[in-house]
DNA sequence: TCAAAAGTGTTATCCTTACACCCATGT
DNA sequence: ACATGGGTGTAAGGATAACACTTTTGA
């Protein structure tokens, strides 16, 4: 066994800034100059063979000391192998390594006020403009990215249908939970950057080198973070259909307005709102506090609290936030 | 760097033998008396970090040069690291290595008739007898999981949940999708003999042997197999339920009978048999052949095909196997 | 003729989705 | 008074889950 192998632990941390579903970002130091990294990645930690007893614990361990809070809600993404897309090199060390990535989702609520140094909240937006629908389907799906993946598109019917169902053309619906596999396209199609990067490193270039990108299509990140950030983002818009997630993102008390910002800013989808209130109201996932909020115009709203209890009382805490559309 | 990190590559293959789903199983040979476990294993490889690409390409290719099949679906379940539970070191060759396991769920058509050497078609009611409702509540849950889950539940209340919860105590309903939570609870109340054989390893004892096992509780497997089977059951019956993936079991013509059949194999509880047929039928995920099928006595049935093509046609392909309890 | 398995019809109930409307507060 | 956001009522349509029943074969 001549080539090691290295285990990078990257973490998909998201919280709510400003009414916007935001994830924690890094600018890593380059050791040699000293200067920090144009391109943001994610929290990132190499994994200790002898030192470590599970990913979990030491996924926990390195965010807390990086960024000083614990992290409540944590969970296993994916495990990513492939040759060509691994992490640089250069970020843990080591030579001539296979570098695999086993990357996580954290929820962490509002409350936390963590600013470490060279990090920073940045709404997934930024890196996913097309994910976002909650004023309506995004122009720039049809301005730009509809255009720019034409020729990709018109040398096969499956690359059709693909682009057809995945970016919802033609009539065909949006489906938000399909992150990761739009974004794959984009990759495939050659769209994000990082392909372009891989390859020329594939062919013996230089480490990366940020370069001009569309904006229409996403910023890209360091190694292959935006790739783990689109499964983490996917699979938390799946998971917040059945399971009560979402409370994880919430303070301690909260509007029923504010949970429903708080659903469109990650399903990035637009909710009905009487029916939103009916859902969960039935559910019996929250409890009205009696108390109100100081307000932000209007009628002052009811405080609600998430019932924890229920996760050990009942049997499937289903939310089945069947999305609503407006 | 001390330690070297071992990438296993270990697959939960799932078909059906006679009406039952089986998964592929193994008897590793111990490479000084060549003399096969006595206890099974799921088909496992190390991952070369040089020369592989993939993980899916390492997997597919070991599969198919150790049982001379190609596997079709195959998708990742999840990947364990912990310390105190990794895969005898033996098996791999590796020395003091730290052995992370990525499992892999596959699913292969009942058509194949695969015997290599010392593999095996097992139904996995053998290694959860407790999954099995299709003819009702089983009894070993009542007359021997409780008892013996008793002593270890009193402790707290937050145990005391758990265990009615997942193991439908005292009214709670069955989720026949938690198979790795009632695993996990079984290994941590001390109830599987990988338990005791993991605490053993950790004080430096001497390599796994096999001991006397209660059946109700299942028989065990090598290392963290029949971990990895409980995720991958545990993935199959929820994905049944919003992918059409039950068709990857089935041949190329099939009755709804033996849709059905499958259906509760995997899932392990009966289905309602008219609502199953309006299920399928409204979909519009089969196509009826006008074919009969040669009987297994009654009135002839007609035969049916899974509409392939609709995983691109269609925006989701659900099937939404909703449940329908007998 | 009867057992066995295939296949059809019908109905109460619940959830989804949409509609319209009223309430409490600040300016 | 009126804008703003909070909160309620009600009803059509569809999916679910439970009934009971008929049809076609082999023995």
């Amino acid at each position: 066994m001549s080539v090691p192998i290295v285990i990078g632990l990257s973490a998909v941390i998201v919280a709510l800034r400003d009414g916007e579903a935001c994830v924690l970002t890094v600018r890593p130091r380059d050791t040699r100059t000293d200067q920090t990294s144009t391109l943001e990645g994610l929290p990132f930690g190499p994994f200790d063979p002898q030192g470590q007893r599970t990913f979990d614990l030491a996924l926990r361990d390195y965010v807390t000391r990086q960024t000083r809070f614990e992290l409540g809600y944590v969970e296993q993404l994916y495990t990513f192998g492939d040759k060509g897309r691994d992490a640089p090199l250069a970020d843990v060390g080591a030579g001539a390594a296979r570098v695999i990535s086993v990357g996580y989702l954290a929820l962490a609520p509002t409350a936390l006020d963590t600013h470490a140094p060279d990090t920073n909240w940045s709404p997934w937006s930024r890196f996913f403009p097309w994910e976002d629908w909650r004023a309506g389907r995004p122009e720039l799906i049809d301005t730009q990215i509809r255009p720019a993946l034409e020729g990709w598109a018109e040398r096969s019917n499956s690359r059709r249908d693909r682009v057809r169902l995945l970016f919802a053309l033609d009539g065909a619906p949006w489906n938000e939970e399909r992150v990761l596999e739009r974004y794959e396209l984009l990759y495939e199609a050659g769209l994000a950057p990082e392909a372009a990067r891989d390859r020329h490193r594939a062919l013996g270039g230089a480490p990366a080198e940020p370069r001009a990108f569309t904006p229409a299509l996403g910023e890209p990140m360091i190694s292959d973070h935006r790739r783990i950030l689109a499964t983490g983002l996917g699979r938390l818009r799946g998971k917040l259909k059945y399971r009560p997630v979402i409370f994880e993102l919430m303070g301690e008390a909260f509007t029923l307005s504010a949970l429903q910002r708080t659903v469109e800013a990650v399903s990035g989808v637009a909710l009905h709102k009487q029916n939103f209130r009916r859902v969960v109201e039935r559910t019996s996932l929250v409890e009205g506090l009696g108390r109100m909020d100081e307000e932000t115009g209007g009628r002052p709203a009811e405080l609600f609290r998430f019932r924890r209890e229920i996760l050990n009382a009942r049997p499937a805490p289903g939310l089945s936030l069947s999305l609503l559309r407006e």
